[in-house]
DNA sequence: TGGGTCGCTGTGAGGCCGCTGAGGAGAAAC
DNA sequence: GTTTCTCCTCAGCGGCCTCACAGCGACCCA
């Protein structure tokens, strides 16, 4: 679990690092509104501890900010202020929580806690040819149903496959795509690896079409 | 937008269901736990705020039922206790976030719109998969209801397969996360650490996908 | 029917990948 | 200071994967 953590008081800021790598999170800080900004846009996060008074851009900015980019990481304010509103405001503006100054470190962890379970995993999509289903995410592959083990050359090339099912495609391309195109394979490879799959899929998916190459049937 | 308020102190009851009402949600009541409880089992609602003190059944004891039972309704506590580890227990149990009485109106307000943007959680408060448990909250892993002592390291990795279990995850991606990203270890390290895993939690528990990292058997 | 071309497959060597035991560095407990 | 615990590196090993090669079969065209 990767945290971000955005925060100008460098006592605190370090506080934060050191109590959260405890629990086994790995953190990253930074001390400004931009750097965190730019860090939440690029890093890859699970979630965010962000300060609202920041020099550069304000905490409710660079939430504001990520959300209007459509970034969904999970965001926790923190204010030393303690009005009402400000409250609100933290949360209208995209915040998934808030945490009033001084807060304590079980609530914080608690809070922390709730927000990364309800991360959000988007699952991408299954490829489907006939009986075939391959699961990029799992990187599994069945057939009827029935699991089929690959290895991964044999699952790079059904993967290629099956993203033109119908189609014929060629050996060349093969090569480059599913090969990798600096280190300069014989082309009987893929005539090997197209054996291994038949082997493994059923004889008949997967088309001979002589002088041109290879085709899915659908 | 049905909200469910379950709430046995009748004044704060009324101000609720008519405040809220005016904001355009539709509002039932109920006043004991167990009513409460059957309500969110059978309603259809898209949010429940729920007082802690209830005649009957806790708040607690509310939530941690419908969670185990599968129910992910979002859920905002009130609570007239103010200590923090009780803040803690609410969110822990499983309820989404935790207002203390006294609250203002706009806050609660604030707050239960942020919890309806985000919907339903996602995920239970204990991760569940197959005969393995962890609780992120009281950091426990058993195994068959046996626990299972963990360093930091192998929990935080277990963690985060356990978090995706039957996905293939890169060792790329386990330091990413779960090593910090900072500091550059040596891939080596989470073939180490997937081996101590493996001797605690079953040899069969974590499968290797050769050349693409590893899958947490579901 | 025969020759040529293209594709298939069994064999085996080499190499890459992942696993493990040993051990050192550093922190914490005693 | 010593012991213990944890984290991580390193080196060696074992196994599976990959791929070249060569011989054979299939297909196409006179």
């Amino acid at each position: 679990m990767r945290l971000l953590v955005v925060e100008d008081e460098s006592r605190l800021a370090f506080a934060l690092q050191r109590g959260l790598q405890a629990e086994g999170f790995a953190v990253d800080v930074e001390s400004t509104g931009p750097a965190g900004l730019d860090a939440a846009r690029h890093g890859g996060y699970d979630a965010m501890i962000l300060d609202v008074m920041l020099p550069g851009l304000s905490g409710y900015e660079v939430v504001r900010r990520l959300r209007a980019e459509e970034h969904w990481l999970p965001v926790l304010m923190l204010s030393a202020k303690d009005g009402e509103y400000d409250q609100a405001d933290g949360l209208d503006c995209g915040a998934d929580d808030y945490l009033t100054k001084p807060f304590s470190y079980v609530v914080l962890l608690a809070r922390l806690r709730a927000l990364l379970r309800r991360g959000a995993p988007e699952r991408p999509t299954v490829l489907t040819v006939g009986d075939l289903r391959l699961d990029p995410a799992r990187r599994r592959v069945t057939r009827a149903d029935v699991e089929v083990a690959l290895t991964t050359r044999e699952y790079a090339l059904l993967d290629y496959l099956m993203r033109r099912p119908g189609e014929v495609v060629s050996k060349t391309e093969l090569l480059d795509h599913v090969w990798d195109a600096s280190l300069d394979t014989a082309p009987n490879a893929v005539e090997v690896y197209v054996g291994y799959l038949r082997r493994k899929i059923g004889r008949d998916r997967l088309e001979t079409v002589r002088g041109a190459g290879y085709r899915l049937a659908t």
